[in-house]
DNA sequence: AAGTGGTCTAGACCACCCC
DNA sequence: GGGTGGTCTAGACCACTTA
């Protein structure tokens, strides 16, 4: 009993993740076996350092991302704390997620119905978005998505077929599209979206079997890589009495800087 | 000619903000200035340094978070490169922005019709969701929010009156809400939020000159503090053709991370 | 092989909280 | 004043890209 230890499994500089990786895998996994329980307050920065073997510096940036992640906040001079929604905050997620990671999520069954997967010439409005040549091959799968089969969204989604060699092929009645995307090799960085509210049109409330003129929830994507390049354009109409979208928006997490008044 | 000058302001070590978000504003406004163009590549981070007269941790603490507001990219061993988004990426906040702010970024002039303004009891459904008992004095502000005079939305905001001292005293018609909050002490940290279309009841039919069953788009915020402590409740029912959210998810930022395979 | 980003360290000083 | 987080530095080594 010299005092505490972390965990069996140490930090360990030889290859495998960063160190500070390893320190976030490792404080997470302390806070989901109990050890560290929601509102409780962590050693120590420098403390921590001393039990994990590495430099202060290294364990900030892994604060820092469980920051990001809402598993932790700082005090400045009181200290760091376990956040209190704990678990619970993990269900808003505030990035990206395929729509089979959130049925993962909610514990439902996500099935799909392909209503279109075929390769046809891009239109100049979809060449323009996806900054191909107008004409390119382009894939375009129109799925009707599902939570335990009840019929929920309306998915349609536009990638140039080049990007994933033979997707045409996949069965996209269980496969995921992003997990097709990831084996292609693309890098899935960033989606700009745009959400609006608008009346449901005759084609999508006939496969949602909604009423024309009720409520849809419509998602636009632009999937693109770090780069910026557009990898893939999506949208997804959801219906409105069916689904209600969650997130949670940081408040830009380092200063407030409200915009400067006159000058 | 002794070579570049970033810019006639330097970063200076005084008081006033920290150095890496001096850095940050810096090179915003190169980029701004068009000195830096979408798609440039950056000086070394080395050169960098020496130019701002300051550590390379710094400035990567800088570089880190021009990332995350989506103006840089960096790639392994070739170099800082500016988005090719560029400006247009600026107005797809991936943070929480406040009406007033929103409005402000776009140019438009952000006013409000005040409904209500009245302190009474929270009801169960109040308090539950604030975290305070039934029956606790609640300031409720509810507004029609306009820009450039054309009504968009209808914002109703609940507030505990114990947060914000004197807080029915202010004049919301000129005044932002988030402002008030931020003077009385308050710290936004995050925003859980649900998104989601429904039919315009008569009330909001009437004061948004919308026909009653149009589709609207309904987002509510439940604003909390580091402790996640809830701050405020409020719900905005945007008319569904007037307008449309912007956003930007980051899939998780910092690396892929499936799951590790077995071992 | 040279250039450039990614990670890491040890140590310093400041600002805030609480006794 | 002691404890704690926030910022900053100078320098080192590694990994990836390009030629």
């Amino acid at each position: 009993m010299t005092g505490e230890r972390e965990s069996a499994v140490a930090i360990r500089a030889d290859h495998p993740e960063p160190l500070w990786i390893q320190a976030v895998d490792l404080i997470t996994s302390e806070i989901a076996r109990g050890v560290l329980k929601p509102g409780m307050r962590l050693p120590p920065e420098r403390e921590l350092c001393r039990q994990l073997s590495i430099s202060r510096v290294t364990l900030r940036k892994a604060l820092t991302k469980l920051v990001e992640d809402g598993v932790l906040n700082s005090s400045h001079g009181r200290g760091w704390y376990v956040a209190t929604a704990g678990t619970a905050r993990k269900e808003w997620p505030n990035s990206l997620e395929s729509f089979t990671e959130t049925a993962t999520r909610m514990g439902l069954t996500a099935s799909s119905v392909v209503l279109r997967a075929d390769i046809t010439p891009a239109s100049l409005d979809e060449a323009e978005e996806l900054s191909i040549a107008p004409g390119t091959p382009l894939f375009r799968l129109d799925r009707v998505r599902l939570l335990n089969g009840v019929p929920i969204a309306i998915d349609q989604a536009r990638i140039p077929e080049a990007l994933v060699p033979n997707v045409a092929e996949a069965d996209f009645q269980t496969e995921s599209l992003y997990d097709k995307m990831s084996e292609a090799g693309l890098e899935i960085v960033r989606a700009d979206s745009t959400i609006e509210a608008r009346e449901a049109d005759d084609h999508i409330a006939k496969h949602l079997g909604l009423q024309a003129g009720k409520p849809v929830l419509v998602m636009h994507h632009l999937v693109v890589d770090g780069l910026d390049k557009p990898l893939l354009a999506s949208t997804i109409q959801y219906s409105g009495d069916r689904y209600r979208l969650r997130t949670s928006f940081a408040r830009s997490g380092t200063f407030s800087r409200t915009a400067h008044p006159g000058r």
